[in-house]
DNA sequence: TACTGATAGTCAGCATACTGAGCAATATCG
DNA sequence: CGATATTGCTCAGTATGCTGACTATCAGTA
């Protein structure tokens, strides 16, 4: 009989979920409320600024439904602006605001932290394998979620 | 500049992402239609019948809180029953109905192709090193989240 | 036994994720 | 050019997951 807890599916969900704690922990001790995935849309658009949210979507493998909420929290803090962009009227072109930036500068430590901490039942050499395994499974699966990473267009 | 996708907690969201569009796939195709998170619940009363919520959630690392709406929807499906419990009575003792031990049955080559699904791009040798792995993090991280894995007390 | 604390479950509220539908704008092709 | 297809975005609906609060009940103790 075979246990939940041999199964791939549901491992990939526990780690998941000990990694959104761990980063929510770590980042609201020093002081900020921000989620992971808000997190890694503020810096690809700091990365990429100017893109447009499927764009966005496309780098950081989100639902372009799903971006349009996080986004819109994003900027309710003030931390990234939405514009309407003039070369297409349907596009929206993102950029960080200075707040958003400073946040950035000031978030990394805890967030750096955070992925330490994810691993620390592990050596140095199984989380880098660990993060191996992972990088090339999921590039196996990339097509078959709705939200695969895209590279971006030269 | 560190991407995202070199963060352990990054890769994790994308993993786990693929394994529940995987798990979807194949359970719909066979016909059926039912979440990881249903199935493992479902799978986890018929192999303890009559255990209470809070003791499922920790056997499979879910929140209190989630869980109820999980049993809701199983009991809605008719695979799954509530009962008070008689020795507790803030308790709900769960069972598995006898459409839910058929659905089990019928399920189950669904469920394990799609385990496969996800390791494909694997060799059998690093599947089970990224499932020691996995296990090993997870086990290190239990106490951080706030829906750690519980054994059941003899 | 009365008080205190802990526990089982639910609920409201918020943030991912996804399906499917729809609107507006752009691209393509006959 | 005009019909068609495609694309960027949004929205409604559903399902996890979590925080925090609340009720009902149980357990331990003075």
């Amino acid at each position: 009989m075979k246990d939940n807890n041999d199964m791939p599916g549901h491992l990939a969900r526990r780690f998941q979920q000990i990694a959104v704690a761990v980063f929510l922990a770590e980042v609201g001790d020093a002081g900020f409320d921000m989620t992971p995935v808000q997190y890694a849309a503020l810096a690809t658009i700091k990365a990429n600024p100017g893109l447009d949210q499927v764009t966005l979507a496309g780098l950081i493998a989100y639902d372009r439904t799903t971006i349009t909420g996080v986004i819109d929290r994003l900027v309710q803090k003030g931390l990234a602006e939405r514009r309407a962009s003039r070369r297409d009227r349907r596009a929206r072109e993102l950029e960080v605001t200075d707040e958003g930036k400073r946040t950035l500068r000031k978030i990394t430590p805890a967030v750096e932290s955070a992925q330490r901490i994810m691993l620390r039942g592990l050596s140095a050499k199984e989380g880098e394998e660990l993060m191996r395994l992972l990088h090339k499974a999921i590039a196996a699966g990339n097509e078959l979620s709705r939200a695969p990473l895209r590279e971006v267009q030269a």
